[in-house]
RNA sequence: UGGGGCGUGGCCAAGCGGUAAGGCGCGGGGCUUUGGACCCCGUAUUCGAAGGUUCGAAUCCUUCCGCCCCAG
C-alpha cells in the first residue's frame, strides 16, 4: 500500500516511517511547512517546521530510502489552527492546537493534496491505535499502548472517513521500544528531546503572540474575587486559564488561581483553591468517534485536559446540542476551550469543546 | 507633640516568652505534541534601632527612629 509518512523531524513520525518501510509498504515522506517562523528574527525555532527539524526529516528519510517531500500548508494552518487560537483566546478560553492541527490539517489539507498523487493513507507518530468494531465495521479510535504518552485526546475530532485513512505505527509500541528502534536502525534524532511548547510559539510567549496577531486594543480590565470586590488590575483576559495561579500580582496570605474568564466585561474572577472544582461541565461540538450517536445518558471516563487523570462521569445529549457531563466526584479546573474527551476502557468515544463548567 | 494603631525576606503576612508558618515573586529541576496548569527543591542565623529583664525574646520593659488613623 502506499502511504504518507507525515515527518515532523522527531523520533516518533520518524519511527512510524521505518516500520511502514519494514512492512514492505511504499511511502513517501512528507514534511509541513506551516508557520513562517522568521518574523522574530530570535534564534530560536518552532518544532513543527523549523530549519533544523526539516534537516532531520529528509536525512531520516534518506537513512530509510525513500522520497521525501515538503508541502507548504501555511494557509490551512493558519486558518484552522493560528486564528482559532487567537480568536480562542480573545474570547477568554483556552485553546488545544494540536487537537485543531490534526483535524484540520494533517489529516484533512494533507490528505487533499496527497490524494492526488494517488495516496489515500496518511501515517504520523501518533501514539494511538485503530481498530474495527467487530459488530459495526465502524473504526475505532483506541488508546495508544504506552499508556503514558497516549495521544487520543488530541484525535478525538478525527471523522469516520480520516479514521479510515490514517495509520499509527508507533501505537502499540512504547517511547522506550521507539527510541531504541531508532537507534538500533541508526536513525539520527534517536536521542532527541520530546517536543514541548506550542510548536508556532517558540519562544512560550504565547500572549505577546495573540497580542502580534490581533489588532492594537485597550484590553485591560479587573481582578475580582469571589465577591466581586476588586482586587487588581489586569492587562487582558487572554493572559489566563482557568486554574491559573502564578502571575496573577495579587498577594494574598493563601494561594489564589482563576477560577473565570469574563470575556465580555473582562473580567478575570480569582479565588481559592477550593472553588476550582465543578461537578461537571457542558461540550459542545461534540464529535462521536468510535460509536453512532447515544440517544440516552451513558457513562464514560473522561478527560478534561491531555495530562488530567480521567475521571467517571455520566453523559447525557443535551436537546439543544452538546452533551452534559456529571462527574462522579468534583473536578478541578474546568476550563472552557479545552477538550473533553471520553472513553470507554481503551476506546476512545469521541470529545468535544467544552463550553462551561457546571455549577 | 491629645488619643489610637503599626513597623517580620523584593512584596503580602503568621507568630505574641522557647529558639522565624504560609502566600506572591524569584531561581533551579521534573512532567509534557494544548494551556504562564501540575509536581519537587531553594530563597530572613533574623524580626525598624539601641539598651534592659530572662536559662532563653520577634514576642516583656525603656528610649529613639519611621509610618498611618482620629482629634487640634
Amino acid at each position: 500500500m502506499r502511504i504518507v509518512a507525515a515527518m515532523s523531524g522527531g523520533v516518533d513520525s520518524s519511527v512510524a516511517a521505518l516500520l511502514l518501510r519494514e512492512q514492505g509498504h511504499e511511502v513517501v515522506g512528507i514534511s509541513m511547512q506551516l508557520h513562517d517562523q522568521t518574523e522574530g528574527a530570535g534564534p530560536s525555532f518552532g518544532r513543527c517546521c523549523a530549519l533544523d527539524d526539516l534537516h532531520d526529516a529528509k536525512a531520516v528519510a534518506g537513512r530509510l530510502g525513500i522520497p521525501h517531500y515538503v508541502v507548504n500548508l501555511e494557509r490551512s494552518f493558519h486558518d484552522g489552527v493560528i486564528a482559532p487560537f487567537v480568536r480562542d483566546y480573545l474570547e477568554g478560553r483556552t485553546p488545544v492546537p494540536c487537537s485543531r492541527c490534526n483535524t484540520e490539517v494533517k489529516f484533512q489539507s494533507l490528505v487533499e493534496k496527497t490524494r492526488a498523487l494517488g495516496i489515500e493513507h496518511v501515517a504520523t507518530g501518533h501514539y494511538a491505535r485503530v481498530d474495527r468494531d467487530p459488530g459495526t465495521g465502524r473504526c475505532r479510535l483506541l488508546r495508544g499502548r504506552d499508556a503514558g504518552k497516549d495521544q487520543s485526546y488530541f484525535l478525538f475530532g478525527l471523522t469516520q472517513d480520516q479514521l479510515a485513512r490514517a495509520v499509527f505505527p508507533v501505537g502499540g509500541l512504547t517511547k522506550a521500544e521507539v527510541r531504541s528502534l531508532a537507534a538500533a536502525h541508526g536513525l539520527p534524532n534517536a536521542d532527541k528531546a520530546e517536543s514541548q511548547e506550542i510548536c508556532f510559539v517558540p519562544d512560550d510567549d504565547y500572549a505577546g503572540f495573540v497580542e502580534r496577531q490581533s489588532a492594537p486594543a485597550d484590553r485591560g480590565g479587573p481582578i475580582v474575587d469571589a465577591e466581586g470586590r476588586e482586587v487588581g488590575r489586569h492587562g487582558g483576559v487572554h493572559r489566563f486559564t482557568v486554574g491559573q495561579r502564578r502571575g496573577l500580582g495579587i498577594t494574598s496570605a493563601r494561594p489564589l488561581y482563576v477560577l473565570a474568564v469574563r470575556p465580555a466585561s473582562r473580567t478575570v474572577v480569582v479565588g481559592e483553591a477550593d472553588r476550582l472544582e465543578a461537578p461537571g461541565l457542558v461540550a459542545r461540538e461534540v464529535n462521536w468517534l468510535s460509536i453512532d450517536p447515544p440517544a440516552e445518558a451513558r457513562r464514560a471516563a473522561v478527560k478534561i485536559r491531555y495530562r488530567a487523570a480521567e475521571a467517571p462521569a455520566t453523559l447525557r445529549p443535551r436537546p439543544e446540542g452538546g452533551v452534559e457531563v456529571r462527574f462522579d466526584a468534583p473536578q478541578r479546573a474546568v476550563t472552557p476551550g479545552q477538550a473533553a474527551v471520553f472513553y470507554d476502557g481503551e476506546v476512545c468515544l469521541g470529545g468535544g469543546w467544552i463550553e462551561s463548567a457546571l455549577a
